[in-house]
DNA sequence: ACTTTATATGAATAGAAATTCATATAAAGG
DNA sequence: CCTTTATATGAATTTCTATTCATATAAAGT
């Protein structure tokens, strides 16, 4: 596989390894919000979440529409809508097994006392 | 979305999201190997091969075997396969530059086609 | 023009992840 | 049992990413 195509991969894979811009996709998967709205929705900093969206603006994972003052932000393609759900897949499918969940609350503890 | 959730897709972007995992990945996609062979074919560290290696291992991304001395890889889920499939979709169209109404359209032509 | 509301951005800092180095373990062969 | 070969791991350092703060821009209403 050509080296550019593992950038690209390396690219969307880490802007969607974060659970901030994963929880503004979640919620544009229903609809277009507003910067505003999504600030209140998923209580985050303004100044975060504006950075978070430049990073998915640039990557585009999601388009704008001014709206008089504000700023509608929505998904731009499918392909990431489809990603999520794989992605979906594969935890489900890991967490039947049971192992990973207990690997990663083991994670979330080793966090708590590091 | 439950917040579990949403930690499980932000733990296994995280981990597709380096170059030395996916090229890794991509490599274990033909068949198992060493990590000898890994490091020889991909020509990386000994030791940074290792530890990415035990982060897929964690992630159950990737299972072991021992043959004699050696320990070989390779990937452990299908899931994961069709998770690079999809972003590679993703990845080419981003490439392509091309607008999500382009590709709507060829991905019309490819389901005539196929 | 001035103020308010909505969003963006640059720069500094804090926090996380990757890389490297040294060392450890484990199997195989003499 | 000592050496070699294969792999793993802990710890220190470097590099990357996220967060925060201050400020900028832009539209709308007054």
């Amino acid at each position: 596989m050509k080296k550019d195509v593992i950038i690209e991969l390396e690219t969307i894979f880490k802007l969607l390894g974060n659970r901030q811009r994963l929880t503004i996709l979640e919620l544009l998967r229903e609809r277009a919000y507003s910067v505003s709205e999504i600030i209140a929705i998923l209580d985050m900093e303004q100044s975060a979440v504006s950075h978070q969206l430049k990073l998915l603006r640039e990557a585009q994972l999601v388009q704008t529409q001014r709206q008089g003052r504000e700023i509608l932000y929505c998904l731009s393609d499918s392909h990431v809508l489809t990603l999520l759900d794989n992605a979906l897949n594969h935890v489900s499918h890991v967490l039947k097994q049971e192992t990973h969940e207990e690997f990663l609350a083991e994670e979330r503890e080793k966090n708590k006392k590091g």
